[in-house]
DNA sequence: AACATATAGTCTTATAGAGGACTATATGTT
DNA sequence: AACATATAGTCCTCTATAAGACTATATGTT
């Protein structure tokens, strides 16, 4: 359309016409214009939509697809791109059994005071309320993540109303179904610490021993912070690779 | 040239053009053909040798810019990128006074048979000799890593004429300036451990404190693996942050 | 010697078009 | 109902061209 093109040449920055293209495009996607899964329009259809040609829609959309926002699939089209991260586990951690997903048992789940917390995190949650969950995560019988959540009330209320069992080893899966809330990315932290009395019994290992502390909060496509969190793992099962270059 | 076009043709493979070019290209770097920080061939010129579009061959460099072999600069050229990841101690560990290079100390360096080595790193250096160095490394008078370093004694041995004065805080520019060997890439394994006694003195640190260990092993362009070094750091000092998407 | 200016060479942006490859759906046949 | 085949729609490869932007060097001027 011509008022989309007007909309694209208007921004007129110094950045060249792919760039601005692919800022449109990430507000739209961000703006939740097409859900997680669903095909954005075809390629030949945004060059005439913005009135630039199809080599400068290829080059914008590449870079999302560089950037994760997007994904391509050949002969079916363009899909905004739905993050699937529980897998950062086996990153981090020499699990056993390949592919499979660890078991969770959540201990316990409450609303408490954001502003009660002892480190808010961030200050997100200023104010309001927040859902504080805490949960165990393990392989067969044997305990080897025990995680501190945090969520903001006032989006995840719906949490609420469902049994723990309901809410089974994924949670981002639960929070989009449930809550319509989509985590996009996230921001983690690795450090290492030694295990006090509480995360040594839920892991059952010696107060003192290694752990690794994972602090992660999860973003949503615009940038606000959905969901913290804090885990605590057994040192002696983590390893992580990387290729440097 | 009609003879260099020829032979990526010939490379008659299903793979598309500027796939077969970009690995064509892969090996006359890895072959040395043009050295780190040299220019290679302009884009129109590869263009003309290979008998392809401009487009075709700007593909191809572009992913060997993404892979960290290349890299473009505007009106200058294209040049072999010059892999300088010393600066990866900076992800992992967290350092005071940002950007500059902490201080090194040679403990020890000598020649020895490889076969003896405890665990030898995979069978790289099977049957010659090795030259192996311990090494510190501190921030001011804080020792926070302790470094266990192989080489290949074929290659390397030009390292034991210098003086350990002489080595300097950085090894990589050193093996290439003294023994002609270009470190292009290594893969590092990370994993907790707890101090023994000899990293203890080393660190200043208890016994049985918690420490970061990083494997890493050193190749050249062409995959032999060049170095290869145990580094043990202070585990209070380790922190690495990650963007997952 | 110092400074401005031109110039050649390089990568960068943008366009247009043609054919291929792949996927999902519709259609027809058995 | 099951299976093959056609078809439309999508992304992918490759070509060709033109003008812009940036860098380093050469040249000229002061």
């Amino acid at each position: 359309m011509t008022s989309e093109a007007a909309l694209l040449h208007a921004t007129d920055s110094r950045l060249p016409l792919y760039a601005r293209l692919r800022d449109v495009l990430t507000r739209r996607v961000a703006a939740g214009e097409w859900a997680p899964d669903r095909a954005i329009p075809a390629e030949s259809t945004l060059a005439d939509s913005y009135g630039v040609s199809l080599g400068t829609v290829r080059k914008a959309l590449e870079q999302l697809v560089d950037e994760g926002l997007l994904e391509r699939r050949q002969g079916s089209g363009t899909f905004v791109r739905r993050a699937r991260f529980d897998q950062s586990l086996f990153r981090f951690f020499r699990l056993s059994g390949g592919g499979a997903i660890p078991a969770s048992r959540i201990l316990r789940r409450e609303v408490v005071d954001a502003w009660r917390l002892p480190a808010t995190p961030l200050g997100v949650m200023a104010g309001g309320k927040a859902i504080r969950m805490q949960r165990l995560r393990l392989w067969g019988d044997e305990p080897f993540l025990a995680e501190d959540i945090l969520l903001p009330f006032e989006r995840f209320a719906g949490l609420m109303d469902l049994t723990t069992d309901e809410l089974g080893p994924l949670l981002y899966p639960v929070y989009e179904a449930v809550c319509g809330q989509i985590i996009a990315r996230a921001e983690e932290e690795l450090t290492v610490a030694v295990a006090d009395e509480a995360a040594a019994r839920l892991l059952r290992c010696p107060v003192g021993s290694p752990v690794v502390r994972i602090e992660r909060l999860a973003l949503a496509h615009d940038g606000t912070a959905l969901e913290w969190r804090r885990s605590s793992g057994l040192a002696s099962q983590f390893r992580y690779k990387v290729d440097i270059k």
